[in-house]
DNA sequence: ACCTGAACACCGTTCAAGT
DNA sequence: ACCTGAACACCGTTCAAGT
């Protein structure tokens, strides 16, 4: 008698049913015992093939992490920063209710690290000093990842509450004289998420260039006084 | 007979005790029972003062957002937006074992919601319309959640791993080829995180600068056209 | 080698009963 | 009004036993 629907238990059948129950019902939606009821096996049977609940998570987070497109040939470091950040950017926001997991489990896999790894190379190439590059790198990852937290979060859909979480209503803010966040509002709910991340980006790497110009200025100007 | 150690059972000695179990032991330690034996009650007592424990846990964040200093009196709105803004990050690193579930519940009480209104202040006393405002804002924030994020989830010290996850070293690392992330790992131990947090924070707003000067002289040149 | 069944030590939450 | 005790419906994880 065959096994009823079910292939034989993977590794690979495992992540996928995992991400497919995050993506449908939430993270705290994934437990051992209904993961491995989507799978007709026990929840126990499960520890054959993974040590722990998290150690499952951190691997659907690197399989995750794999469709970030590293491989951008672009003419600028900026640009090419720009794209490879908007890939992570569409990554994360392609699974919602991976991104706080995403955010908190920086380096437990390879994939993760893999893309620290080309953004540092990139900034390198453009000539900056390790501390520097570091600095950039903090920069930029600190805004991708707080920008898709806030995004996914709900920050801005303040009345627009579409995530379990009680959210504060329009009328709430009104009677604690909270006027500014009233009237954004509207502003807030027509809001491009794409462009106005891009333009936060550009900001930043603006900004980065600049100091970065100070820093070289200043070498220069001690160089002339030696 | 009084009751043995404890006062009676109040919302205030709910959440301080709380806080205290979070800050000693993680998120994950706080428990109904536990947190009620700790208050010298059963844990199903605690619903008798507030509805459940999401509640308990969004108390808690609202409580310490209160530290926040908001009432910065400072001449330009760079130097306010500094000033609130580090005092946000040392608010919540106070507690690096709530700074995930600060960064996902944004918007669960008056006082996360009252910083928020602040920025949209200082950014609308600067000159700047509301979508050149929101964009400010959310540009902002994602930097000084995302920091707080990485910084308390150890992305930089990733050999140094103090926390339960399991994290890289640099013998896998360069394994798998990845030498940026090797070499950069002595700069990064030593790396002074209050220093690079304002860094990061003046590339930003000197961007918002550029970009909202861009926009200024943009719209005088339109209007010489008309 | 891979899975099951039973067990252990927990969870959040509800609710009748006590005081 | 406030707390207890018992119960319900769950958890992650271990491990002997089956095949």
């Amino acid at each position: 008698m065959p096994r009823m629907s079910s292939s034989p238990l993977t590794r690979e059948r495992i992540l996928r049913v995992a991400l497919r129950m995050i993506d449908a019902n939430g993270l705290s939606s994934l437990s051992m015992r209904k993961l491995g009821a989507k799978l007709g096996v026990e929840g126990t049977a499960l520890y054959h093939h993974y040590p722990s609940k998290d150690s499952i998570i951190d691997a659907v987070i690197a399989q995750v992490m794999e469709d970030v497109d590293l491989a951008i040939d672009e003419a600028s470091w900026v640009r090419r920063l720009r794209r490879i950040l908007q890939s992570q950017r569409q990554t994360m926001l392609a699974h919602p209710n991976l991104v706080p997991a995403m955010a908190t489990h920086p380096f437990s896999s390879m994939e993760t690290a893999r893309l620290s790894e080309t953004i540092l190379e990139v900034l390198a190439g453009a000539g900056l000093e390790d501390e520097t590059a570091l600095h950039g790198y903090q920069t930029l990852r600190a805004y991708v990842i707080g920008y898709a937290i806030t995004e996914t979060s709900g920050l801005l859909a303040a009345s627009v509450g579409s995530n379990s979480q009680r959210r504060l209503d329009a009328r709430e803010l009104a009677s604690h004289g909270l006027t500014r966040l009233v009237s954004i509002i509207p502003t807030a709910a027509a809001y491009d998420h794409d462009e106005d991340f891009t333009r936060g980006l550009e900001a930043i790497m603006t900004g980065l260039q600049t100091e970065s110009l100070r820093l070289s200025l200043r070498a220069v100007r001690d160089g002339e006084n030696d």
